[in-house]
DNA sequence: TTCCGCGTAAGGGAATCCCCGATACTTTTT
DNA sequence: AAAAAGTATCGGGGATTCCCTTACGCGGAA
């Protein structure tokens, strides 16, 4: 593309593209952001959809996003865009300190993971670092890979959650926000009857035996975000 | 920097500390609130302690806490600082929904509660209401108070969940145990129909909407073993 | 003594739960 | 490469729960 802008004086700015559905992170993020010489915040998002329309038009560069979103989560939009653009940087962010998410964000196609709990420095180095073709991976999170995959298949499983799919993860943390499988449906764009199945798939994952159980568990889930 | 300016014709601006554990999320708050002419923000910390320590020196006019901290959550610091200055306007911040966490935080001696999920300018209009020495609550929250405020007219407002009668609490109980209406019933011995009628009580009394919101705040109140 | 809260329970329509099965695609295993 | 397992998606249909309304006896409060 025009990555050899070098011909006038400036190079042009990277666009960054923000995903968060908290307006504060937005804020923060953007401040930080377009105070580099080198980016600019195109646009941003408060979830997904929104993010899917605007993107086309606006073509950034890069793209910012967090995992927990209402409707879809962050990794469905990062699998979305991904088929669409097979090239697009995109930087997953999440407030989890969980090696699970991570994974699974790679998997989804994201070219790097990073938490909230980093420093913001962090994340600038994070997104010049997959603008460059590179994967970024903080050292918490991936050390934290690592040692899961060292004592992988031998010693203690980690939390059973781990087992769920991405669709199954993302009904259980929904569960775990108060909603009603109906909203779930409608959040997700899924026939009630699909999001009974997962439902059905993360009781018999986790051994439980009744809805309650279920909503007990998520809730819990949520609320002490960051199991193991 | 420019801390001298104040000899002119502005007011001494207000001094906001600020105690959040993502440093994006100081970021953003911070950026945010130096924006304004009559707020600048004289501090911040990622957990309660280094909070303590610097608030004495610092003397900050408001404090805004999140509630996830690492060590002592929100609500402990808040209680700290409540039992050390009981005229410091506390601002809790927090991605959970107000529903859970609200009334908890204002026990604990809070002035408001507001989520992240909120427009960045409620939370500089929370901070003005606190300042002022007005309490700051969404209005689904405040109203939901009022209502428990009018119900039980003589007494000092505690938890509402005082207000259950002996057999509305041990169904609660078991809610939050995760415990099936069919199951409660037989192991009280009661007809399911009587177990649905304490839980549409108590939904009443603790203004929750649907069967969700209640498994919701029986977990919480079980998981946070004996509420005051 | 009238009124209110408590404990108990039923009726009935809407929503859900829960156990079946099904199709199509992808990943893993053999 | 074929087979097996897992994933994503939906439906049928009976059992259960949800939610709103009504009811009744009882003891304490007004």
């Amino acid at each position: 593309m025009n990555t050899k802008a070098t011909i006038g004086a400036t190079n042009r700015k990277s666009k960054i593209f923000v995903v968060d559905d908290h307006p504060i992170v937005r804020q923060g993020l953007g401040l930080l952001i377009n105070r580099e010489p080198d980016m600019i915040v195109c646009g941003a998002a408060e979830e997904a959809q929104s993010a899917l329309r605007a993107i086309p038009t606006l073509q950034p560069d890069v793209l910012v996003v967090d995992i927990s979103l209402n409707g879809p989560d962050g990794l469905e939009l990062v699998k979305t865009v991904r088929m669409r653009d097979a090239n697009m940087p995109i930087l997953v962010l999440s407030m989890h300190d969980e090696s699970i998410y991570a994974e699974r964000a790679l998997r989804a196609g994201a070219n790097g993971y990073i938490m909230k709990q980093e420093a913001t420095e962090k994340v600038l180095i994070a997104i010049r670092r997959i603008m460059r073709g590179d994967v970024y991976l903080s050292d918490r999170v991936s050390s934290k890979m690592l040692q899961q995959y060292v004592r992988g298949s031998t010693t203690a499983r980690q939390s059973p959650v781990a087992d769920l799919s991405d669709r199954e993860l993302e009904v259980f943390r929904l569960v775990g926000a108060g909603h009603g499988t109906r909203q779930i449906a409608e959040d997700l764009h899924l026939s009630v009857k699909t999001v009974e199945t997962y439902q059905a798939h993360i009781k018999e994952k986790l051994s439980l035996r009744n809805a309650r159980e279920l909503v007990q568990h998520a809730i819990e889930w949520h609320l002490t975000e960051k199991g193991n």
